[in-house]
Order: C-alpha cells, then sequence, then structure tokens
DNA sequence: GACGCATACGTCACACTATGAAAATAGTG
C-alpha cells in the first residue's frame, strides 16, 4: 500500500490530537498541525520527492524530526512514535474529539475519570447520567453530547459548493424580507468558491440585532439551534448544513465581510501586518487604540494595512499577500471573458439534446463558438461515435454552420484513452476532426507509474488537443486516480497540448493548486462543461471559479481566444 | 516541533463570542 500525502497527514492530524489530550506544549502541537496542512496541500506526492532523494526540510513547517517521519512513514508505511502515542490511550479517543462541544480538556475528563473510550460508552454514560457531575461538565453539556451523537451521521459533512447554493440562496432571500435587513451576503469558504463547503456563514447588516436572530432561528428549514446570541447565532438545517448568521452595523461591514470570508489563515496574516502597523484588525473594523479606522467596505480594510483589495477566491495565505504587497497579484479571468465551450455532447452518444439545440443553447449564452465532442465506441453503453457515424455528424455541423450566424461549430470527439495509452480510434479518423480531447473511462486503478505511462504516451500521438477531466476525481464520492500530474503538466507544455478544466460541480477537474502548476508551465487550461444537456451548459461559472482560486487570468485560459486565435492553436494539436 | 540566528534558545498564528458552569472551554473565519 503507497503512503499518500493524505494518509501523512492524517497520522499527523492525529499525533497532534492525542498530544492535545495529553495536554502537550500547545507549539508543538500546531507544528504537527502545520504540517499537517502543508503536506495536504502539496500538490506532489511525497512518496515521490523521498524516492528522488529531494530535501524535505525545504518545505514550510518540516524539519529534522518531521522530515524523519515521513521517510518513515514512506519506507514502511508506519510511524512509531505515533504507535507508541496510541499505545497510552485507547483507541477510539479521538473520535470524541470530533462531537461539537468536546474539546481536549474534557476527552481528557471523560477518558481519565470514567474511562470512556468511545462513542458507545460515551452514549451509554450520558444516558445514565454520569457525565453531568464530572468537572467542567453540567446536565444541559451531557444533554448537548447526546444530541449530538444523535445527529452526527448528518453533520460535520461537506457539501458541494452547488449544492449548499440552493440552501443558500433560499435563506438569502428570506433574510432579505426580514424588517429592518441591509445587505445580506454569504461569505465564507462558499464566496472563496471552494468545491464543497463544511457551512454556511451568513452576514446582514442591520441596526438591530435581535429581530434578525430571532427570525433566523424561527426559519423553517432550521432543525437545530446551536446559539442564538446577540451577534452571532448558529443552527442546523434539516439537510444537515450548518449555517452561522452574524449582524452588524454598516459602518463594519467591510471588517465583517473580510472576517467571515477567511480563510482562518489569511484573516491571521492580515492581522499579523495590521499588528506591525500597530492596528487592531477584528471584525468591526481596523483600529488604533479606541479609534476606528476603517471597516465600511474591504477595499478600506485592505488598504489600512497597506494592501491592495484581495479577490476572495485567492485568500487562502497562499502566497496572496505577498504578491499584494509587491503589486503582482493576477488580474483573474472572468465569466464574460470566456468566448465558447469546448467539450460537450449530444443525443448522438450520452447527450440528452440534439446537436442543432445545443448549438442555439450555446448561442443564446453568448458564446462565439462550441466543440461537439460526443464519446469514442468504446463507450458501447452508451453508443460511442465510429468512424462512419463521426463522418454523418460532420455532414450534420457543416449545414448547421451553414445555416447558423453567430456561432461556429468545431468537430471533436471525446476519445476514450486504452488501457495501453493507445486512442479508440484510428489516427485516419481522428485526423478529420479540428481537435481531439482524451479522457479516462476505465481501468482507474492501475498503479501510478502505469496510469501516468499511459496518459503520457496518449498525449504523444499525432492527434491530441487537450486531456479531459484529467484525474478523474468525482468530489465526495471518487478519489483521484494514481496519476503523476505534475509530470503530465511537463510534458504537456512539451508537447504542446491543453488541460481540461472540467466545470461539472461534481468534478471540478483540475483543482487549484494544478491549476497554478499549468499557468507556470505555460499550458493553456481549457475551462469546458463536458454538458450532456443545455442546463450544465451553466457550469462554467464552477469552473471560473475554480480557475480564480488557481489564480488563472485571461491569457492563461485557452477558450478565452477568438476563433481566429483558436482555430490555429487547435490545428498545431492535430499535428497540422 | 520549526524557525532563525548571538548554532542555544526564545518565539511561534489573530481576535472575538456563546455556552453553561460557577472560571473555563470550545468554536468561528
Amino acid at each position: 500500500m503507497p503512503t499518500h500525502n493524505a494518509d501523512i497527514s492524517a497520522v499527523f492530524t492525529e499525533i497532534a490530537d492525542l498530544l492535545d489530550i495529553q495536554g502537550e506544549n500547545p507549539f508543538r502541537i500546531r507544528a504537527y498541525r502545520n504540517a499537517a496542512r502543508t503536506v495536504q496541500d502539496l500538490g506532489r506526492e511525497l512518496r515521490d520527492m523521498v524516492e528522488a532523494g529531494e530535501d524535505l526540510k525545504k518545505l514550510q513547517g518540516i524539519g529534522d524530526d518531521l522530515a524523519e517521519k515521513i521517510v518513515e512513514l514512506v519506507q514502511t508505511g508506519a510511524c512509531t512514535a505515533l504507535t507508541k502515542l496510541r499505545s497510552r490511550f485507547p483507541p477510539g479517543v479521538t473520535d470524541l474529539l470530533r462531537i461539537p462541544g468536546l474539546g481536549p480538556k474534557r476527552v481528557k475528563v471523560l477518558y481519565g475519570d470514567l474511562k470512556i473510550e468511545s462513542l458507545a460508552q460515551l452514549e451509554a454514560a450520558a444516558r445514565e447520567g454520569n457525565i453531568r457531575d464530572l468537572p467542567g461538565f453540567g446536565e444541559k453539556t451531557e444533554q448537548n453530547i447526546l444530541q449530538a451523537i444523535q445527529v452526527k451521521a448528518d453533520t460535520g459533512r461537506r457539501f458541494l459548493l452547488a449544492h449548499a447554493r440552493t440552501y443558500a440562496e433560499a435563506l438569502t432571500a428570506y433574510l432579505e424580507k426580514l424588517p429592518g435587513a441591509g445587505r445580506v451576503t454569504v461569505a465564507g469558504s462558499y464566496r472563496r468558491g471552494r468545491e464543497t463547503v463544511g457551512d454556511l456563514d451568513i452576514l446582514v447588516t442591520a441596526e438591530s440585532a435581535g429581530t434578525i436572530m430571532d427570525a433566523f432561528v424561527a426559519y423553517d428549514e432550521v432543525a437545530q439551534v446551536l446559539a442564538h446570541g446577540d451577534t452571532k447565532s448558529a443552527v442546523v438545517l434539516r439537510s444537515g448544513i450548518q449555517v452561522d448568521l452574524r449582524v452588524v452595523e454598516e459602518k463594519s461591514y467591510g471588517a465583517a465581510l473580510h472576517y467571515f470570508t477567511g480563510s482562518k489563515a489569511h484573516n491571521i496574516a492580515v492581522r499579523r501586518l495590521g499588528q506591525q502597523l500597530d492596528l487592531k484588525v477584528n471584525e468591526y473594523g481596523v483600529f488604533r487604540g479606541e479609534e476606528y479606522l476603517a471597516g465600511r467596505t474591504e477595499k478600506d480594510v485592505y488598504a489600512a494595512v497597506g494592501l491592495p483589495f484581495i479577490p476572495p477566491e485567492l485568500r487562502e495565505d497562499a502566497g496572496e499577500i505577498e504578491a499584494a504587497r509587491e503589486g503582482r497579484l493576477p488580474n483573474l479571468v472572468e465569466l464574460k471573458h470566456l468566448r465558447g465551450d469546448l467539450h460537450m455532447h449530444t443525443d448522438a452518444s450520452d447527450g440528452k439534446n440534439t446537436l442543432r439545440e445545443m448549438a442555439l443553447a450555446a448561442k443564446e449564452r453568448g458564446y462565439k463558438y462550441i466543440a461537439i465532442t460526443d464519446h469514442s465506441p468504446r463507450l458501447k453503453m452508451i453508443g460511442g461515435l465510429d468512424g462512419r457515424k463521426l463522418a454523418r455528424q460532420a455532414d450534420a455541423i457543416r449545414e448547421l454552420n451553414n445555416e447558423l450566424e453567430g456561432i461556429a461549430i468545431l468537430r471533436g470527439i471525446e476519445v476514450d484513452i486504452l488501457e495501453d495509452g493507445a486512442l479508440d480510434l484510428p489516427d485516419a479518423v481522428l485526423a478529420t476532426l479540428d481537435l481531439v480531447i482524451g479522457s479516462i473511462h476505465s481501468h482507474f486503478r492501475l498503479p501510478g507509474a502505469k496510469q501516468t505511462e499511459r496518459v503520457l504516451r496518449a498525449m504523444d500521438r499525432p492527434h491530441f488537443t487537450m486531456l479531459a477531466h484529467p484525474t478523474g476525481r468525482l468530489l465526495l464520492d471518487r478519489e483521484p486516480y494514481e496519476l503523476d500530474l505534475p509530470r503530465i503538466i511537463r510534458h504537456a507544455a512539451e508537447r504542446g497540448c491543453f488541460i481540461e478544466l472540467n466545470a461539472h460541480p461534481l468534478r471540478l477537474d483540475l483543482d487549484d493548486t494544478f491549476c497554478r502548476m499549468a499557468k507556470e508551465a505555460g499550458v493553456l487550461v481549457s475551462i469546458n462543461t463536458d454538458a450532456h444537456g443545455i442546463p450544465e451548459l451553466d457550469h462554467l461559472r464552477y469552473g471560473i471559479g475554480q480557475a480564480r482560486r488557481g489564480w488563472l487570468e485571461k491569457k492563461d485560459v485557452l477558450n478565452t481566444r477568438t476563433l481566429k486565435q483558436l482555430r490555429p492553436l487547435l490545428a498545431k494539436t492535430m499535428g497540422r
């Protein structure tokens, strides 16, 4: 079993949790949590770095000790330090930390005084009323624990951004209608455009918070009220999503929006900048001593600490503060920059709409061009297109192009990359097209080296325009397949082909890290919907959000090009 | 435990609030 970064990150997190319960030095605990984050966001497999003999200590937050632990994990799959630490605790103890309201201190008491080692034992003890008399607990806490165990299956999970949007829009519409409510804004990871969100953070401006708060907790989708205070409240909706609400005055709107949008790491970095200037940055404004300096808009808040406005999608403390300070923030790509969509299906394979319907719908959305890219024969169940059917489709496209004004239809294919890296149609057939999209739809579980070779070989075929949904992941559902994506990106740069950012909200494949990597390697990214029906054409907005998180600018995105600019770029990948 | 530098040792990621216990703990971006 190869050790992935996610495994290493999980080990560091578990060590941190156990040290926390043990009451260790908080800075030592933080060092493990920092390292867990670094590893998680790395973008390349640590085991490859170890294999290549690279120096792990150059990574942020990894020193002698943690480098050694990583090497051990890669080579043996185990970590003796964790094993040793685990032996001092019963196995289920870290599960207790996942219960809202239970932190390290209380878990330590539960474990120390009542020998509670699992959620099952916790529930039993709570039912018998044994918890209320422990120091730091009470009757109310005991009830909350019971309730939390009941709803645990539903809460704490993450939601697709598109899924969360339906809840967010309904709730904001409700809040906007309340008397006294001013602006209503969804902040948090939702505003930053994360692929998935854990909760909704909503900000409302109002002179008086009380009525807003009362109406919020009375919203008819509320299943549970977690907190109901003067400036902040929190509920869980029936869908299981948690919603936090804060009410502030207009003069604090910008500061609160900044605070509530996060990320946490970004906020800390900004507040630190403030400290250096002898300023205090909080959700009410920017202050020097007691004196209010700024806070009405986010722009004002940034200006007070000497920065230009930073778009929400960049706020991850991933270099944006430095870039802002040095005046080299990217000018992020926007939806209006996109001129077309280069990946979609029709009813010739598994799409729901006809060629004509897709073309008209695209024209309606203002696109100047689309590519029709149905599946290749390998996908038999859905009737993939062979050479004969492709030729027939080409005729239909030619006719439609003659008929329709203002939109150009390009002839393409989404061709399967076979297990050995061959493409699922002969070169002679592919040569007749305007573009060739290659993708993997089988043999997901090949070992990483083989999977990578498979893709590299496909890219080297004479007709290959772009790699679609490069990692095959389905958010919250299917892990990416094993693939050395940095290597594939480098290869794409050499080969002169492109990489897709699949805009489907369930895929959003590439992720932000790899978008940045592609940009740095000079590989153009194509933001495509992969639509199988007209409504899915609107998914481009999610693709744009992801591209922005990946620091992409207009120039980094293939389908911001005009048709005239695009044609030669495509032709080159087709060996013309 | 990492980091930076006086290579030994002090510093390290902010600022705020709700809850429910009786001062602290947990949780938020």
